[in-house]
DNA sequence: TATGAATGAGAGTTCATTCAT
DNA sequence: CATGAATGAACTCTCATTCAT
């Protein structure tokens, strides 16, 4: 029988759990062994290193959110009902794992270190935000098409868009808000996307920006 | 006070420059020392610990950072001025530190570290976030004045516009972007900030938020 | 017997070649599993330890060392002619088990550990050296018989002979001689051992000291 | 006041008993430290890595063999001499360094190492070892002038002429033998290369090798 | 009998911090 | 005040050995 699978993911939550609380570098072997209920030498029959096991826990994570995200998004139609179940799904994960999905809202370019075997770990992450990005992109792209979002320029709008789902979702972690309130703030969120913060009429100046 | 202002200071500008580049856990003081050209032992004289450095430090670009904001936004008169000058100002830190402006760039809440003596750098983070996002909201909040921004929930809008402005920063780091693009982008941000991503006209769906 | 002669000896022979190409510290048990074809634990079911199969290993390579010895010098005649059989001889082995034969060739004394379970090694390899030792003993003896050697101190001779024998094959080894090579470099070490370096007829000095 | 010369010499005498005694493997970093009467880290301050100060104490047995030698050679005249005085301070350097010496008379060709960082160890002994040969060489090419040494492989001799001495050396020591002992051995040694073992008036099969 | 997943003692090494000078 | 040699706790990782299957 081969290596079971149950015990490499076993390994992925418990690090998942201790590098989510601790980070990186305050993260250790035995610890997460520890937490894993296994022994440190087993941790290394899974996994090559330290840093292979971060950028795997990484994986782990990111593929569960985008393909949970993927999923979700698919079962809505309209541009309107995508961002709403994305913001909704993106909330609904990070209030599940508080603790470890810090590790997958971490902002790639935060991180800056230089430490060769860390490196994989920067690009994987920039990858994988490219990915989200694009998901969001796809979104808005359908917001066009329906006529409901104007001529702007798309990779820009759903980059800054995506960044503002990612403080969204903070916000409720550090405010401690509940899912009420993160509901109006979802709707906040969408009016400032698509409409701006500028009273309504006064838009003059916009023109020019085209 | 006997102790020189000055070297203090360059122990400041040397840490600000590793920890810029390395981050907290791979700069050592030993390398901070050297950049800062005395002895080891010095650095101790003048802060506690390395996790008291690196709050000092930044502290140090924080203020740099809020003062010479404060100073750039008080010369302008009126919300489009003010917010214009506040992203080219952080454009142009931004670009001058690369190397040690990502520390002041940390998005709080990334760093999750359980360490106690780490602690208060969150803390220090998140308060001097809030008093950025506070400039922010005052310049928002002349718009609201000026009758150029509508009723919107102020403290919202400006937390996610400060995101934005930041991710703009990265944008521009990370694609390596001239000068003249950075202007362009900016008008775009301002533009997806005032009038939003949505096409004019079709607004329907909108005052039902309020 | 139920435990087969062959597996035992597919370990040995992996043993040999991995010991024998890394050393005893650097050659792993894993690897030596896997070069003889079977699982890491089926090693324990025919020897105890690491020490233990070294030491095995050792008795394997010795044992075929001095049986091969003993049968070429025993097929010739006469102090010459089993003198150059046993040099030759061993070029040969050395020649042909330049990864395994390395083992063979360390010089007992050279291992310098106290480690308890690594004891048993050196003893092993000294009281081996006394026994190729007698073989070449028991050759220069017959030479006395033949009165083709003097009256000298025969274990004394026949351990300096040994030494410089096993120096040869290295020196054929580290400086890639051809056999052609090797063959003069024989004649050379037969005729240093039995008429000395010293110039003929100028001999003095030498009676005095027996 | 730089780093003093007395503590880096502390450590090198701590690493040539702890290695001379266990082996580059037995022996460990926190030994030699404690050897030595310091901590840890500190052998760290004056030495890279283990195989650095494995390499370094080599360097400094070796430099003191050789220095010694030179001297204790130069303050002789004639082959005889030189001879006699090579040979018996080899052996009251041996005898002084039981435990340190037996690094330095490692047979470098017996250690068979992959070991990337330990690859220079062998190196750096194969030229050491060619160093003392050398200087045995111009020994043996003095006696040649002075006619006391036939027409020989000057290199070939001297090679196993070296093998001899280190040889006799380690007989010294694994069978306890006192200085006396050691002085008839040693006029034996010499007799043995200079004359040989064969038959005096017995040399026939001679000349066709030359 | 054969296996290889699991183990944990122990290795080398780093580096923030101290303190005698 | 300034120094940097000294320190040792704590880290990651290896690998001989065990034992349930």
């Amino acid at each position: 029988m081969a290596r079971e699978k149950t015990k490499r993911e076993d390994i992925l939550a418990a690090a998942a759990k201790i590098f989510g609380s601790r980070g990186f570098y305050l993260a250790n072997m035995a610890d997460i062994a520890e937490e894993a209920g296994i022994g440190k030498g087993t941790v290394y029959e899974y996994f090559d290193s330290k840093s292979s096991l971060f950028i795997e826990t990484l994986k782990y994570k990111a593929d569960l959110y985008r393909k949970t995200m993927e999923e979700r998004i698919n079962g809505q139609e309209g541009f309107r009902n995508k961002l709403d179940i994305f913001i909704k799904t993106h909330w609904e994960i990070v209030r599940e794992n508080i603790k470890s999905a810090s590790i997958m809202m971490i902002n790639p370019s935060d991180i800056n270190l230089t430490d060769e075997s860390i490196r994989g770990v920067i690009d994987f992450l920039l990858d994988e935000r490219s990915r989200i990005a694009e998901l969001l992109s796809n979104i808005v792209e359908i917001g066009r098409i329906e006529g409901v979002i104007g001529d702007i320029d798309v990779e820009f709008a759903s980059d800054m868009l995506l960044d503002m789902i990612l403080r969204y979702g903070m916000r409720g972690v550090l405010k401690g808000l509940s899912d009420e309130q993160m509901q109006r703030e979802k709707e906040k969120l969408i009016d400032l996307f698509v409409n701006g913060a500028g009273m309504p009429g006064k838009r003059e100046w916009r023109r020019e920006l085209r």
